[in-house]
DNA sequence: TTGAAAGCGCTAACAA
DNA sequence: TTGTTAGCGCTTTCAA
């Protein structure tokens, strides 16, 4: 069934090899086979065969010939930081869900935290004249980001801005509100020692959860305690930390957690130390992230619309190209502040 | 500093354009920005003029003129699945670790297990005259993957094969030595009623799972029990049968698991029906997939090598490139059989 | 309805 | 060393 075809046997078949082999002219071909047949009153005969034969001798249109000449090529730059959790593929569903309709299709790459594989990838899909780039920001890509400007070309970030690039367009959960929800959850438990672990790499969404977690505690008129608040570099391992903060007697009852994965983290340090989950200490995470469902761990979170995301920034993307626009300095910040309840705080 | 460009203010800048601002013939420029400049003995002094000034005008080279031209694209594409879990991340890592030093670069889609979008998705990449494609199989798409052969671009498939497709390359992970090792590490333990927990798609590579458990216990002389042997579809929820399964007197005291996912499950609902893990029930999955290392979970599992099959598929990929071919019916078992110890069976 | 032809930006063969 | 030029395959204008 299968056959090793030597490429070199085969002959790239072309519109005008089409038209010649039906003895009609290329711009007949050429009409049919770009569907506007109708469009140009060819008759349906005509029409018919020549369609009949591009199957026949496995024509596949040239993307690279026609893009050439319409100098944009219908493709929608994705680009990730990386592809660990499941942000890149809900995202990604988004963004299909808008697209699917249109002339646009996506092609992911991921820039991996790396300034020098950012450039590189951004080269390429600039000299690919990709008709937008959508991106995860990296603070150290500004020059980058920058350049995708400068050429002219749609740029939209997610998740979060960059400073002094405030006119780039962005697409964002709205951490603020959402982290407000998981504050809120932990009060109406009754919880006043509500400790913080989080991370801060400089963006604002990030910082969002801090300043929600101070805000909460003022608005209830409860003390800040800066040795209950952790701020780590991501991917840290926080269990010694946790250790920490609650070996003393005067400990946290609760724990907001600004990434899902502290908050699972969180809990089997706590455990390991005799505390139990959520009797001791209730404990709440942001964006449901894989691993906070699974029976052991049962970490209640707060759900990020991730598909929404995608999907607004793709329309966003459609909007930009045919605007001419590289950026308009749009601010969407999406709700997504369903309570996902479990184990972690169901007293 | 970000400025919102209109794009229909910018011209495209060309190597024509270059070279007549620069007063010079068009290939002159061209075999400089191709870096072909000393090949044909440029002067230096022309080369850097003509570099400064396509930096000053911002150029930026159409590939789509350039492959055109070459009739191929430079781009090598992978498929996959879905972005759900830390393979697509890995392998790509692996990938990138080739390709990094070679004129290819990768871009990414995925086909959601759906044959209509694998199907559009390939036909894109084939428009656009992809040099390679690299898929994680799936079933349902053997008339498009067939495609792909047809069309005389070089196809891989990652992971697993397809029946009546054995002429396609493919790299993946021995499952059925690491599968093997797994099985080891439980009977090391002294655990004899061993169950099984996995699924069956229809492809070979998932199976190697419950052969390798099949052989091991004979091997062993150990009597195959089918009421502890079960095969789920994908993403099941498994909790259930787990607790049928060991709510008997006479029940396994360990499980081997086929994927992570199912050994984390199971873990939670062993535990959730008061049995000890690893002490009642030893429990060892495949995959390291991230959630098993929580601490709350310390599921044991075999480490597969996700970077080395990205690694070698590439390579692969390009070999075939070059050598013309579509495919060569090559196979690549690639040994992962570290076995990452952890809680569930650190008796 | 159909045909002829220009040209998108780049490469590379050929000439000078 | 440098200049001229013919395409790559497709779209689209202009003529017939």
């Amino acid at each position: 069934m299968v056959f090793a075809a030597s490429i070199s046997m085969k002959k790239q078949v072309s519109t005008s090899m089409i038209a010649k082999e039906a003895g009609i002219a290329v711009s007949t071909t050429g009409f049919i086979l770009s569907g506007k047949a109708r469009k140009m009153k060819i008759s349906e005969k005509t029409e018919q065969r020549v369609l009949a034969l591009a199957k026949d001798l496995g024509y596949v249109p040239n993307a690279l010939a026609k893009n050439l000449r319409r100098n944009r090529s219908g493709i929608i730059g994705l680009l990730y930081n990386h592809l660990k959790h499941h942000w890149a593929d809900e995202s990604l569903k988004g963004v299909r869900s808008v697209l699917g309709d249109t002339e646009y299709s996506p092609f992911l790459s991921t820039h991996e935290f790396d300034a020098k594989l950012l450039e590189k990838e951004v080269e390429l899909m600039l000299q690919h004249r990709f008709d937008a780039i959508i991106s995860v920001p990296f603070k150290e890509g500004k020059k980058t980001y920058q350049r995708i400007i400068d050429n002219g070309t749609p740029l939209i970030f997610l998740n979060d801005t960059l400073e002094g690039m405030s006119d780039v367009d962005m697409v964002a959960w709205n951490a603020r509100e959402a982290s407000k929800t998981a504050m809120n959850h932990l009060i109406s438990l009754g919880r006043k020692k509500i400790g913080f672990l989080g991370w801060d790499d400089g963006r604002r969404m990030i910082r969002a959860r801090v300043e929600a977690y101070r805000n909460c505690l003022k608005r209830e008129g409860i003390d800040l305690r800066k040795d209950w608040m952790r701020l780590f570099p991501l991917e840290a391992d926080i269990a010694e930390s946790v250790v920490e903060m609650f070996s003393e007697k005067d400990r946290p009852d609760a724990l907001f957690c600004g990434l899902d994965i502290y908050g699972i983290q969180a809990i089997g340090a706590l455990e390991g130390m005799g505390l139990k989950v959520p009797e001791d200490v209730a404990v709440v995470g942001m964006g449901n992230q894989p691993g906070s469902e699974f029976p052991s761990i049962g970490l209640s979170t707060v759900n990020s619309p991730n598909e929404s995301i995608g999907a607004k920034a793709a329309s966003l993307a459609i909007e930009l190209i045919e605007q001419k626009q590289s950026c308009t300095g749009s601010r969407h910040l999406l709700h997504g502040d369903d309570l996902v309840i479990r184990r972690s705080t169901s007293i």
